[in-house]
DNA sequence: AAAGCCATGTAACCAGTTACATGATTCT
DNA sequence: AGAATCATGTAACTGGTTACATGGCTTT
């Protein structure tokens, strides 16, 4: 039985760390994990319902004041038993699509200029993101004492800022290369 | 028509770097892409067929000796175009699942040691990576006159060593940081 | 008035993996 | 003898995206 069902656990990890909405879900990945990880509503609210169905999580619907119902599932014994097998197995190794670099193997079938541009456009991007992740850390290290997890967040974090930081030294470097060859 | 499709022109791209056959492009992908995109048969073989189907490649079948026959593809001018359209559009953003990151952002519900025996093989792991990374430096560095091609293929390999560089020193730093609270 | 956010959900589609089938040759 | 490599391919499945549907509230 080798099935991998990931969107589950992030869903169900994500509620252990606190109660939560579909919604809500959503937006955690989105901001706090986007750089590692993502989410589509069309895996969340499927997982959310098939999590119900096994028991592994409860749901409570919150009236809306002023907006709609909100549905905020709660883990339970079951679900957090669930997770920690889950925790303890195998990780996988990283799967990773730089369609960049696709692009760049064949770049000499395209003028140098072409090349360059998206290595400035790419610069720009991760430079962006690693202000974003430096700013996190910074939030994170004022609370790291609140809570065990916020030390294992930080531990994210302190990954995103090294790739962005090695990002934008590569295109750099690549940058001048091209150039320097002209 | 927002198809993607990136197989194809993967397949595509590489035939245009040389004439080969479906088993040498896995090889291909699997030996120098596999830090940053992969391939399976299972899409190999079908996107040759739609790319000779739509007159992209020829076909020319080898008689193996001494093992079975061959199908070798080449890039016509129309496949040239169309790899050359893909080229110059725009770069989708990078795609990255770093399932030891999802794992260790729900790391308080698991003993510490588990953590740090992951983070430990993760090193291990991205070490043999960035030695491969500089073996193919050295080759590339020597042949960088002979085809246009190389210095882009060595953007590439730069790349990869940036990435596992940082991989193996932010494994070093979580490590440290998760040893000092003990 | 229009755009955007809050909030939930489904159906159709596209992308990718895995297991299987076939069969010869070469290496241990 | 058995495993690995060369070589091609398909079918069934799993995973994931996208477009759509609904509708109220808030901001520009």
């Amino acid at each position: 039985m080798p099935k991998k069902n990931s969107a589950r656990f992030v869903v169900l990890g994500l509620l252990s760390h606190e109660p939560m909405s579909g919604y809500d879900i959503k937006q955690r990945v989105d901001r706090q994990m986007s750089y590692f990880w993502d989410l589509s509503y069309g895996q969340i609210y499927p997982a959310l319902r098939s999590l119900e169905d096994d028991g592994l999580v409860t749901k409570e619907i919150e009236e809306g004041e002023g907006g709609p119902d909100r549905k905020v599932y709660t883990v339970t014994p079951a679900g957090h038993e669930a997770l920690r097998e889950w925790l303890m197995g195998p990780v996988e190794t990283e799967r990773i699509r730089y369609e960049i670099l696709l692009k760049l193997t064949f770049g000499s079938h395209v003028a140098k200029d072409v090349n360059v541009e998206r290595l400035e456009a790419f610069r720009e991007r991760n430079e962006e993101n690693l202000r974003m992740m430096e700013m996190y850390e910074d939030n994170l290290r004022n609370v790291l004492e609140q809570s065990e997890d916020h030390i294992y967040i930080l531990l994210t974090v302190l990954m995103g800022k090294g790739i962005y930081r090695s990002h934008i030294t590569w295109a750099d470097q690549a940058i001048e290369l091209l150039k320097e060859r002209s």
